[in-house]
DNA sequence: CCATCTTTGTGCACGCGTTCACAAAGGCAT
DNA sequence: ATGCCTTTGTGAACGCGTGCACAAAGATGG
């Protein structure tokens, strides 16, 4: 405990907030686009329009890491992309496993985003027997057995889970204890990991739900939006709805009933 | 004030903060899976604990769509299942069109939590003629031409990008153009859209390269941190690093140079 | 060498989100 | 009927993130 952190100091690391931290890569992104047209200089305003945020924000973001940038001038963008790839960590190889080769794990693993930009594929598991052997994305999927010598053998620090939701929380079971400590979630559970473990979660159904959230109340603003009353008198809350006949049958979501 | 809105109605609608409508699928993923198990009512403390949240929050979520639950009990889980999905907007359907039928673009037409909980799929659309026709998920791909009928054919306004990136703009105007007021972006581009369109974008490389960050931290808080010294001289920052000589070669990350 | 003009870097204020802590509310046992 | 015990709902404080607005810094032209 050479440092003070209690137990969650992923809050601001070195200084930097998270949320500009999840804002580097987009910086990072447009930079290489410039890069590659040769543009040499980039002013706050128009690199802040390229990655869609506001530019006081975008300046406040690059003075975290430091007084790159010249006054009157911009930011060089070279040198600019090589600041922000150190900080990100995108310096050095990081080999990553897909665990979970179905329609998720091998468009993961031919997307090219992941090879490029320092992160490397090292292997892809599955579970399935019949799997082991096929070629994906021109790598031979291994069988979960191996998952544990493949980790340690390749020094693979980030997984990504792309399995069913059961399988998922003793994918990462395995894995943590294998020494993965970061995890790319695309199960739709929540998975409990030890201190030390981050896990980010990508749940295509939850930006779904949250769409029509938006997207109802866009729409009820312009008709009436009586029909079914805002408060629905909770009153007797002990009247659990008309979903006592049927309570949950398939997973689905649970019959509603109408008004 | 009926409302006051400027222009940025989105932030909190209906005075239900973002943060919280962002939530409301976890707790109804949950419930549903309480529901299936038939359990009658759940405490706040379960339910966070199975949504992998705070109590407090959850109950102050909660608190912003009315005062379900009963002080002493819990909440009922099937009334609150209900109440949730109503919120959500998820008693009605939403058809919603995928375009791009790449790698991604068919696991997510295969995604089973496309399918439940509201989501149809209305259409697959792909620009390559050679997919026209050819059956994905049970259903046949069509071509972009087509994209405009089917939209207003079936009332979509829900749009999922899996395209390139380069197509990702010009598919979204279309789709806008079009009537879609939301849209799912996978593609890594940033997306302008006119006022009154939600996007939300989902972009694996910026997941990972986050992971990456962290785990750099992490790695570096253990060793020497020494090496290339936290703040290495901005100074001269005329001087655009080493870069000069390798200014983006292939759109990889740029040739590094050592300190 | 100086004036002017552009653009960065940041102090400050504001609002949202999170968390604590507790009073009110209701069930339940006696 | 009454008191106890559990759990909700929320007031209040705090911290983070965002955006404004401006002074400092440096380039550029005369």
């Amino acid at each position: 405990m050479a440092t003070g952190r209690t137990h969650r100091p992923a809050t601001r690391s070195r200084g930097i907030p998270e949320a500009t931290v999840a804002r580097l890569p987009l910086y990072l992104r447009a930079l290489t686009a410039l890069s590659e047209r040769s543009v040499p200089t980039v002013s706050s305003e128009e690199l802040a329009a390229a990655a869609g945020v506001n530019s006081a924000k975008l300046r406040k973001d690059f003075s975290y890491l430091g007084s790159y940038g010249t006054r009157g001038v911009g930011y060089d963008v070279e040198y600019l992309v090589y600041q922000i790839s150190r900080e990100l960590g995108l310096t050095q190889d990081w080999p990553v496993v897909i665990v979970g080769i179905g329609n998720l794990g091998a468009a993961l693993a031919n997307y090219g985003g992941f090879a490029s930009r320092g992160f490397r594929v090292a292997a892809l598991i599955d579970a399935d027997p019949a799997m082991a052997g096929k070629p994906v994305a021109g790598l031979p999927v291994r069988h979960t057995d191996e998952l544990e010598s493949i980790i340690s053998d390749n020094g693979v620090s980030i997984g990504v889970i792309a399995t069913p939701a059961g399988a998922a929380q003793q994918v990462c079971d395995r894995l943590v204890a294998a020494g993965v400590t970061s995890i790319l979630n695309f199960a739709p559970t929540v998975l409990v990991v030890p201190d030390g473990v981050d896990v980010r979660k990508v749940d295509l159904s939850i930006e779904l739900q949250i769409l029509a959230f938006h997207e109802q109340r866009k729409a009820g603003e312009e008709t009436a939006e009586g029909a079914a009353a805002a408060t629905p008198r909770p009153g007797a809350a002990a009247a659990p709805a008309a979903a006592g006949g049927r309570k949950g049958p398939d997973g689905d979501v649970p019959a509603v009933m109408p008004a």
